[in-house]
RNA sequence: GCCCCUGUAGCUCAGAGGAUAGAGCGUCGGCCUCCGAAGCCGGAAGCCCAGGUUCGAGUCCUGGCAGGGGCACCA
């Protein structure tokens, strides 16, 4: 049950009644806000909708909430409704509501926290999207993070969400990758060639380029940079499957940009922007007017030399975006596309499409801290810490905490020596601690011998410490933390949901204990369905993040 | 020069226009004979500046100041 929600429509009705019988003069009702006051001696949920209503109604306003109060419905989840100066309504729930979360956990279990915003709409989500030229940075690991944890919040909502990963396996990266590989080989066979400046220069190519020496000897060296291109691409791109598959993102769909190319999108999108009167060609490029849109200047789809920007297959792919029915598309982009995101945008509104239901969300860089040292990363250069040497250091569940503990507003700066530290300063551990401590619970139950499901119906009446309820308090608040992420698009809401659930959970594991001398035994049946119901909301909320939720650790 | 992001405790950050601004780290001091001390309990310490909107501003607007990022016929 969603208290907050029900209370709004509540408090509405007795507005609408009061206006009704002239207690209160007629207005438009604006929304009925209800939030959760900080101090508890306001109660569990406070609405400042008198104070807002005071202009409106020309009333005092503890005399408008002293006549919403005297026209509101009782549910039997309050327990108490007072009106405070300067004029807020306050509603305590009655403890019976608390502890039946318990048994709402238990039933919706990893489907607590689901709400229907988005039920039977389509969403798309779409992060990392690196060329497959080098390994995954953790600059886009940020990104990639970010857009897989919102893909969550979003299926958390009801959206059918599709995650997709956009590569450009094409073009003029593709054709340095190749030739890097091909002289990588051609050094391998005892050729003397150099690399150019622009070539790649990470080892990963060398170890590509040995794999194919040793599967084939010297017999490709007659074979074009295109067969080197296209077998580097391969091996890299699944390098990088296999980089974010150990990180926990799985993608629905993978984009190949050739595909526009293959599919004639590409093409026909200029031409009907051409139709469109969009398009004008001067020092024999071919130009965009997007200043008729709002952009600083115009820019170039097709180089002088005939082939196109990144500019026009990003075009066409986010024209076919807004053909395939999505409800709603989320772009996630780093620092480096803050500028361009929305000169895609203006093309496909050039196109004669709203953009409307496209949501970029931007994130800011990652610098990486290694031994009190930034380590700068180029793919080109072959200087980067790649999602690898991090996942074998660190482990997943770290980087996914720490690329979210942040807003995306916020750089990170992510100190490789103190996330490998596994220590008690470590958020990762305090969170996932509490769900290894409840499965500890259900071990030690089980050891002395006694009956695992004996909490079938427990007396939850008996959940009366500060503590429990406390908890139980913070675990109704995951569905308005989840609607929180997916309508301002920030994931890093769950983070701090987390460790604030866990800052609630230890204190009652201290004082609330199940197996102890002193508990009687229908106390130690109720906190066993409690630490049930807790294990199950740090299972769901580690989910909801992409990470796992240990029974020891 | 233009655009974007950010200025909140010593440090790193939360804060959905509302009541006495919250955490973590660091610091100072306590707590293990019964479910994991990777834990608990307690103390000190803070909204960059100036205007404005509002009954009410850390939050919104304008202007400063400071830091970061971006301004390609690269992606």
């Amino acid at each position: 049950m969603r208290v907050n929600k029900e209370l709004s429509v509540i408090v509405a009705q007795a507005i609408e009644k009061a206006q009704a019988v002239g207690a209160l003069p007629q207005f438009a009702l604006p929304e009925v806000a209800i939030e959760r006051p900080r101090d508890l001696s306001h109660g569990d949920y406070a609405s400042p909708v008198a104070l807002r209503l005071a202009r409106l109604a020309r009333m005092a306003p503890m005399k408008i909430a002293e006549v919403i109060v005297a026209h509101l419905e009782r549910p039997s989840f309050l327990a108490d409704v007072s009106v405070a100066a300067p004029g807020f309504i306050n509603f305590r729930l009655t403890t019976a509501c608390l502890q039946q979360v318990v048994e709402e956990i238990l039933t919706a279990g990893m489907d607590y926290g689901r709400i229907h915003l988005g039920d039977g709409k389509k969403a798309q989500v779409e992060c990392v999207s690196a060329n497959p030229t080098g390994p995954i940075h953790i600059g886009r690991t940020r990104g990639g993070v970010m857009g897989d944890t919102l893909a969550r919040a979003l299926r958390a909502a009801g959206y059918d969400v599709t995650l997709e990963y956009y590569y450009n396996d094409a073009g003029r990266q593709i054709t340095l990758l190749g030739e890097t590989t091909k002289i990588r080989y051609q050094q391998l066979c005892g050729q003397n060639v150099e690399l150019g400046a622009d070539h790649y220069r990470g080892q990963y190519i060398i170890d590509i380029a040995r794999e194919l020496y040793e599967k084939h000897g010297d017999s490709l060296l007659g074979k074009p940079v295109s067969f080197f291109a296209d077998y580097a691409k391969d091996r890299i791109s699944a390098m990088q499957k296999e980089s974010l598959r150990r990180i926990n993102i799985v993608f629905d769909v993978y984009y190949r940009e050739q595909s526009l190319y293959e599919s004639g999108r590409v093409w026909q999108a200029l031409e009907e922007l051409e139709k469109r009167g969009y398009v004008y060609r001067k020092d024999n490029a071919v130009w965009f007017r997007s200043t008729a849109f709002g952009d600083e200047k115009d820019r170039v789809l097709v180089k002088s030399t005939g082939e196109p920007t990144y500019r026009m297959p990003d075009i066409a792919y986010h024209w076919h975006k807004a053909q395939r029915g999505f409800d709603l598309v989320v772009d996630i982009f780093g620092p480096d596309h803050h500028a361009t995101a929305p000169q895609v945008l203006m093309g496909v509104q050039a196109l004669g499409y709203r953009t409307d239901f496209v949501r970029t969300v931007l994130h800011q860089i990652v610098t990486l801290i290694k031994d009190g040292q930034e380590v700068k990363m180029s793919t080109r250069a072959g200087t980067f810490v790649a999602l690898d040497d991090l996942l074998d250091e660190v482990g997943a569940d770290p980087i996914r905490y720490f690329m979210i503990s942040r807003s995306g507003n916020s750089p990170i700066e992510f100190d490789v020596n103190l996330a490998i530290e596994q220590s008690d300063k470590n958020p990762v551990y305090y969170i996932q601690n509490a769900h290894v401590r409840c499965a500890g619970i259900f071990r030690r139950w089980a050891e002395v011998g006694k009956d695992p499901n004996a909490d079938q119906n427990a007396d939850l009446s008996l959940l009366t410490n500060e503590h429990e309820l406390a908890f139980l308090r913070k675990a109704m608040e995951l569905p308005d933390v989840i609607e929180l992420m997916v309508t301002q698009l920030e994931p890093h809401h769950i983070a701090f949901y987390a460790y604030e659930l866990a800052s609630l959970f230890h204190p009652t594991y201290e004082n609330c204990r199940v197996l102890h001398s002193e508990v009687p035994e229908s106390l130690q049946l109720a906190r066993l369905r409690f630490y049930r119901a807790a294990k199950m909301l740090f299972a769901r909320v580690l989910d909801l993040m992409g990470m796992s939720a240990p029974e020891v650790m």
